[in-house]
DNA sequence: GTTACATCTTTACAATGGCAAGATTAAAGT
DNA sequence: ACTTTAATCTTGCCATTGTAAAGATGTAAC
């Protein structure tokens, strides 16, 4: 039954392709990533692949897709062990930079458009559901009522609450795209902790200080 | 005499490789980037430039090397034209998003560990340069004495002010990153220009609101 | 039960990075 | 001046890759 006969017809070889891509990027990396290995994971002919994802290109979307989707799933998880709002915002810069450090190789496809199909819809919803995340991280700093994912498009037009975003999530993004690739300055472990909360702290304070007081 | 003849010895094939490399990556991208058609494009054959460079990744240092350089020089260009120190800051997150637009593939590559060689001094020196001009971007911020590139070191050692950089830092890079990449949820260019010198203001002031007093 | 379609394989091709062996030239000894 | 040594560049080679085209196989629709 669900030992794998080689059948002509794989049956799930989409799920099992993205399987044997997602390891292949974990262990080789990058660079390493090659269609025709994820081809030979999945116990398929090289050109197998072509039918489910077209080109490269398209199979790295699904797989971006669905590291954005393990991104918000840290992020909830990081979040929901803030104690309470003081932290919330240093718990999403961890959760973040916890991803980046887990899943390195996901989060360097993640964030190279060259390399992705813009127009896949499955990646644009996931990349929405983590921004949504982080919008939500804002709007409770901010002391303001959560939004849903098919509410993000109105919310991104107001430019105040833009602005914070924009200032939320760059820091964010920046650190672990930065410690990522080694850039940092930091001497010590220690050092970089106390740096990212010192950060994430002064950031957050500015982020509610600001904030309409009466909303809060 | 300049006139390049088919000489066995081509004379200054490094920089002619490097002059091709870094055509290359801005006509063809990351993605056509290839060691042979930079042999190419210089009139070698595809073996020449393992004397020179070793492999792909030495070839990648150098021009990382370069894009830094060129970013180091962007970053002076764009705080001369600032008035004041009040619109310094914003100027370099301006400048350092224009490098990572004129210069998209450079910039890739530039914080990309995994492809890089680490090793690289030149590479390395060609980082402190910039570093070193964001870290005074800081330190007038602060009202504090600016370094040269051999002070780095020590000034990296201070928590405080190593908190300030990051923190400047990372939003600069998160900024130019994810813009470069299409991630930020902006609609217009004209709302993202008003986003980002509001959230750039507010740093600038954040910082130099809680630099100490009497040292500015 | 036949026809259309989706899925997977086989074969082929041009291109790439890296290696090894050889050709050519410059430089350094002597 | 002559030889030797080392640096530089070329040629030829190999395994590997992505993509395309055509064929094989099974599924589903009619």
């Amino acid at each position: 039954m669900q030992a794998k006969k080689a059948a002509y017809h794989h049956g799930s070889l989409k799920k099992s392709l993205l399987a044997a891509g997602d390891l292949v990027l974990m262990e080789k990396g990058f660079k390493g990533f090659t269609f025709r290995e994820c081809a030979r994971r999945a116990g398929v002919s090289h050109a197998a692949p072509k039918h489910h994802f077209g080109d490269v290109t398209g199979f790295l979307s699904a797989l971006a897709a669905i590291g954005f989707d393990r991104l918000t799933e840290g992020l909830i998880a990081g979040i929901r062990k803030a104690q309470d709002l003081d932290e919330e915002f240093l718990a999403t810069t961890r959760a973040y930079s916890k991803f980046a450090e887990d899943y390195p190789e996901h989060f360097r496809i993640m964030f190279r458009d060259d390399l992705l199909a813009t127009e896949s819809v499955e990646l644009g919803l996931a990349a929405r559901r983590t921004l949504t995340e982080l919008t939500n991280v804002i709007l409770r700093q901010r002391g303001e009522r959560e939004i849903s994912v098919s509410e993000l498009n109105n919310f991104t037009k107001a430019e105040d609450l833009l602005g914070d975003i924009v200032l939320g999530w760059c820091h964010i993004h920046g650190f672990a795209h930065l410690k990522l690739e080694h850039q940092l300055p930091v001497v010590s472990k220690s050092m970089e902790k106390k740096v990212i909360r010192a950060s994430s702290d002064r950031l957050a304070q500015l982020i509610r200080r600001d904030a309409t007081p009466n909303l809060r």
